[in-house]
DNA sequence: ATGATAAATTTTGTATACATTTTATAAAAA
DNA sequence: TTTTTATAAAATGTATACAAAATTTATCAT
C-alpha cells in the first residue's frame, strides 16, 4: 500500500500537529479555519475531528467546537492503571500459545529498540509492537482491541515518558526479563514483571507531568 | 431539552434497528440505500456509521461497506471479563467518597428496578445507572469513561442477559448485598461481590449465546 | 471453457451551497 | 446602570453535485 486517502493523511497530520503543539490549546478549533489551514473542505475535517475526539486527542463541548485535550496527569494515571490490570490478563491467555516464532519476532523488535538514533515516536511504536506481538497470541480480539485503544490514548504521552534517558535502559531490561520468564513458562512471574513494568512507567510519567504544572 | 438534532435521532433509530434485526446481518449496508431508507442525505448517514462502528455495532471492511456486527460469544466473554476487573477497581476509589446522598440515589434506582413491566431496555439503563452512580463518586473520569464504553458495548447483549426471569431476582439480591457491604465500609467484600456479580452475568450470557449457535 | 484485460457500473470520498442553530452585538425598557 | 429583547453575525449540520476509487460485467485471446 503506497498511496493513502487524503483524509488518512489529514488524520496523521493533525495528530502530529497536536503532538507538536502546532494547534492552539486553549481555543476552540473552527471547522472552516481548519479547512483553510489544511486545504481541504469541511467534510473530511469533520470526519477527522470525530475520529480524533474518539481517540482522546480532542474534547468537544457541544456546539462550541473542538479543543485540544490538554495533557493531564490524572488521565495518564488512569490509563496506565487500566493497562497494568488488563495486560497481565491477556498475557495469561497468550502464554499457552506462545511458540518460538512469536518469541523470535518479539526478540527481533527488542533488538530494533536498541538501535541508536530512533525518534521518540518510532521508539513508542516499536515498544507497542513488542507488547502487541505477545498479546496477539492470546487470540482474544475484543480484549486486544481494548488494550490497543489504551495504547493509542497513551501515545500522546510517550514523548514525555522517554525524557529520562535512564528509563529506556530500565525498560529494556524489564522486556528481556519478561521474555525470559515466558520462556521458562513462569506465568505468574511474567505477569508480575509486566504489571510492575507498566505501573513504573505510569508513575514516572505522572511524576513528570505533575512537576511540569 | 425537547428537540434533537436529526443525526442524533438517526443514531438512536439505527441502533434500535440493529437491536431489532431490522437491518440485514449478512449483507453490506450501502450509504445511499440507508440514505433513502431513513430519508436523510448521505452526510449524516456517514457520521452515524462512523459512530456506530466505533461503538462496536458495525464492522467495516475497507470500501466494501459496513456490516452489522453479529453477536458473538467470545466478544461478550471478553467484555464481561474486562468489566469484572475494572469495576471493582473503580469501586475501590469510590469507597471513601460515598456519602448518604449517593447511597440514597443508588437505593432509589434499585427500587425503580423492582417496578413491574419495565422494558428490557430501560431495565438495562437503570442497571447501569445504579453502577454508574457509585462509580462516579470515584472522581476518575478516564477510568469511568472506559468502563462506560464497555457498558455501551455490552448494551447490545443485555436483551439476552435478561431472558431468564430468575436471573433478575438474583441480580437484585446481589445489588443489595453490594450496597450493604459498602455501608459497612467492607471494601474487600464489596469488591468480591461486584466481581462475582459481573462474572456470573457474563457466564450466563456466554452460555446462552453458545446454545443459540 | 478459462483466464486475462478492458469497459461499465457501483460506491465511497470530497467540494460547494444552503439551512438551521447558536452566539455575539446592539438597542430599548425598567 | 442593568436587564431584556431583537437583530446581526458566525458556526455547525445537511443536501446536492461532482471526483476518485473499487467492484462488477463484458469482451477477447488462449
Amino acid at each position: 500500500m503506497i498511496s493513502k486517502q487524503p483524509a488518512e493523511t489529514l488524520y496523521i497530520q493533525m495528530k502530529q500537529d497536536i503532538r507538536d503543539n502546532k494547534l492552539p490549546l486553549g481555543t476552540a478549533l473552527k471547522q472552516e479555519q481548519l479547512s483553510n489551514q489544511y486545504g481541504v473542505s469541511r467534510i473530511p475535517i469533520r470526519d477527522v475531528l470525530q475520529r480524533l475526539k474518539n481517540e482522546g486527542w480532542l474534547i468537544t463541548s457541544g456546539k462550541r467546537g473542538a479543543m485540544v485535550n490538554p495533557l493531564n496527569a490524572t488521565e495518564a494515571e488512569d490509563l496506565y492503571l487500566i493497562r497494568s490490570h488488563l495486560e497481565p490478563l491477556i498475557l495469561g491467555y497468550a502464554m499457552t500459545h506462545l511458540n518460538h516464532q512469536i518469541m523470535g519476532k518479539a526478540t527481533d523488535i527488542l533488538e530494533q529498540l536498541e538501535e541508536p538514533g530512533l525518534t521518540i515516536q518510532t521508539h513508542g511504536e516499536l515498544n507497542w509492537q513488542f507488547h502487541g506481538v505477545l498479546y496477539q497470541a492470546a487470540n482474544r480480539p475484543t480484549l486486544f482491541n481494548n488494550i490497543n485503544n489504551l495504547h493509542q490514548l497513551c501515545s500522546r504521552y510517550i514523548g514525555f515518558q522517554n525524557m529520562e534517558l535512564n528509563y529506556q535502559k530500565n525498560s529494556q531490561k524489564e522486556h528481556y526479563q519478561l521474555l525470559s520468564a515466558l520462556q521458562k513458562k513462569q506465568l505468574g512471574q511474567a505477569q508480575q514483571i509486566l504489571k510492575q513494568h507498566i505501573s513504573q512507567a505510569g508513575q514516572k510519567l505522572v511524576a513528570y507531568l505533575n512537576n511540569q504544572m
